[in-house]
DNA sequence: TTCAATATGTACTGATCAGTAACGAAAAGG
DNA sequence: CCTTTTCGTTACTGATCAGTACATATTGAA
């Protein structure tokens, strides 16, 4: 039981739950496509239960890391890197693999609102928002956490409408909108 | 094969699908809970497919003529009406037996964009996105396709955050942006 | 009353579901 | 060399999946 071997499953497994979804996936077609036995599979996880919470957490790993060190990469000021997590989505939304957000999809899949799957889901969505406040804050803003509020919905929103396809760019529409929001919610 | 018959499964359906998921209602369960036969309702649906993508028909119907008769009992002006909208899912999210957007979860469910009940989740946010637009036309906006847009944004970010409960009340987050939006975007 | 359609329950199909048992091949460490 | 652990393969469990066969009620109209 190496550790390493587990995290390889790991990140196997989440691309193959992102891709094709969580109930529709089953254990022989995981396994079949991580190209580990079933053996070792549930060595390593008691449950598929199990596997899919390891998979949001690396995924909550993942993405706000990289969501986060783009947004610094991208812009100086506090206020620009509160417009830069548009330009940092827009470039999520254009990667191929990109089929929406995992955290959505799972808490769509587990619905009840006290299901481990559901609350971790919430629970990367609260850190975002917290983060979100505190660049918010730096940038001045007159009620950080309404405007971090705010642009969790603008975030959240594009995805759906970059999932549903109906914007050349629901990034950038998001960003414009983010805009007069960041304009509007800053003092002075 | 009475036509209300057929109605009546769909409304029961649509029930249970929209508490327990797609893929995690099986026919056995949905039989029980509809209290009709297993062989009554494939007398009525050739496939569980055909089952969903009826089920997705009414809720759009019964979604759309609600949120837009809603809408217009809330407000007079259409500047207001744009407003409402939110006052609209304000409502929406108070009701007990709400648990999120049926379409955002059966495209969650379904991904593979080419997919029957993919495509029907996405026509029907378009058809909401078209209306929005009307709206935003006869209130004088600018460019009223970006204005509908954003506010769709803000519509299923506030969907997304109600589902995640991170907000004691996103659609008002969503309607404090909206109004920014909306004074920013109208011409005069 | 008779006919035909629609309803029903029950039992079944083969496939797949999550999860396990049993056994052997490595390989590492002593 | 030997033991222990980790891997794989194969086959299996009972349950459930979507969908069907069949025989029987119930129903309404002729």
């Amino acid at each position: 039981m190496r550790p390493n071997k587990r995290d390889e499953l790991v990140r196997k497994a989440l691309v193959v739950f992102y891709k094709n979804g969580f109930h529709a996936t089953g254990m022989d077609k995981l396994v079949a496509e991580t190209g580990v036995s079933k053996t070792s599979m549930y060595k390593h996880f008691r449950t598929k239960e199990d596997i899919i919470l390891a998979t949001l957490c690396l995924r909550d790993d993942n993405f706000r890391n990289w969501l986060y060190r783009r947004v610094v990469a991208l812009a100086d000021t506090p206020k620009a890197q509160l417009l830069a997590i548009y330009d940092a989505l827009e470039e999520w939304f254009a990667l191929p693999e990109f089929c929406g957000c995992m955290f959505i999809k799972a808490s769509a899949e587990f619905q009840d609102t006290a299901h481990p799957i559901h609350v971790q889901s919430a629970v990367h969505k609260r850190a975002l928002t917290e983060h979100f406040t505190k660049i918010a804050k730096a940038a001045g803003a007159i009620d950080p956490d309404a405007l971090a509020r705010q642009l969790m919905i603008l975030k959240e929103g594009a995805i759906i409408m970059a999932v549903m396809g109906h914007s050349d760019n629901p990034a950038q529409d998001a960003k414009l909108a983010a805009k007069t929001l960041i304009c509007a919610g800053l003092a002075g």
